[in-house]
DNA sequence: AACCGTTCCAACCGCACGCCC
DNA sequence: AGGGCGTGCGGTTGGAACGGT
């Protein structure tokens, strides 16, 4: 059966767009917001699908998009990110300020994808290529930990998603142009949203656990942000009081705290203790910061996670930093 | 100059999901 | 409950650009 496709294709333009095209589209978008896509392209003038506008919209003409070279930190944070989510593009692009998912795809499969593999680092796993063949019990729990991770990281994704979604809901009453196009910016600032992985790469101190804090007012988005906590599980701090922000903590702390999310292969896993924190670890981090937390499990098998897990992350991104010092790829 | 192989990325395709009726 | 619609997402592809011979 299969669902109809998304507006009639006979007689619309397929291919690249023209600057007529795009300019067509932008001074629609401009002065009316795209409302609905599929109608958007009668009511502008064009002779294509909703979906194509859309697409050209989101990846090319929006103004909030930096284009050309990416930087060594941007390339870091895509790495760490595709460790945890997998290809995730849409996640991962949340995290990578004006880029777009389709950007970083192309860019992990045209690049990075391709420097891993030739620094003998699965692109998959994320682990060197030998590791993978000689997997022991330990390093299976080692992937078992980054799993939980990633499903850790998964489910505040979603719920991030959800609040994103929610705040666009509330300033598209707020105000009835969808975008911004002279401050170049749309209702959605997940740039500014948590970013756990921040505190770890740009060596953060004192981590202990995370606690993340999101800051809602009344006219502007939610912002998530990360920070230390001494507590065991994530929490979430509101600033701001609407019926919204009170349907956004529900959600949020089922999608935080279900011990359930976390549990695989019949073994209840404390991720917190497992490995998030060892994912906070930094090079330069005080050992006993860590090791003071009160709902850590200090123990010499867990000790060996942390110490794993984080020489496993920065061997990737100490032969990314080199790689990109000599390799003439580059 | 012409040809050929490779790289890169904009754009397409099809599926999934949430919402609404 | 289930079907239609709108949109988001990830995989794939077409073709322009580039480099080597």
């Amino acid at each position: 059966m299969g669902r109809s496709p998304c507006c009639d294709k006979v007689g619309l333009k397929k291919g690249p767009w023209t600057p007529e095209e795009d300019q067509k589209l932008l001074a629609y978008i401009e002065e009316h917001g795209h409302g609905s896509w599929r109608a958007l392209p009668a009511k502008a003038g064009l002779q294509r699908c909703g979906k194509s506008c859309r697409l050209r919209w989101t990846n090319y003409l929006r103004p909030d998009i930096k284009r050309g070279k990416f930087s060594l930190h941007e390339e870091q944070t895509i790495i760490q990110l595709h460790a945890l989510l997998g290809n995730r593009w849409s996640a991962i692009a949340t995290h990578i300020p004006k880029r777009t998912d389709n950007e970083i795809k192309n860019y992990w499969n045209t690049h990075l994808k391709k420097r891993l593999a030739k620094m003998g680092i699965d692109p998959v796993t994320h682990k060197p290529k030998n590791d993978v063949l000689l997997s022991t019990d330990g390093q299976s729990k080692n992937a078992a930990n980054l799993s939980h991770m990633a499903q850790w990281e998964s489910a505040r994704l979603e719920a991030e998603a959800r609040l994103v979604r929610i705040s666009k809901l509330k300033s598209s009453f707020n105000t009835p142009t969808t975008y911004n196009l002279s401050s170049g910016s749309t209702s959605a600032q997940p740039n500014r949203s948590l970013d756990i992985l921040k505190a770890w790469s740009s060596g953060g101190y004192d981590l202990e656990s995370p606690t993340s804090t999101l800051t809602c007012s009344e006219n502007a988005p939610p912002i998530m942000t990360s920070s230390v906590g001494d507590n065991s599980l994530p929490t979430i701090e509101f600033v701001g009081t609407s019926e919204l922000h009170h349907d956004m903590t529900l959600s949020i702390e089922a999608a935080w705290t279900s011990p359930e999310s976390f549990r695989g292969n019949n073994e209840h896993v404390n991720i917190m203790d497992e490995g998030f924190n060892s994912l906070l670890l930094n090079d330069s981090g005080d050992r006993s910061l860590f090791d003071s937390g009160k709902d850590c499990d200090n123990s010499a098998a867990g000790s060996e996670y942390y110490e794993d897990n984080k020489n496993y992350w920065n061997s990737i991104l100490n032969l990314v930093n080199s790689s990109q010092d000599h390799s003439p790829m580059l």
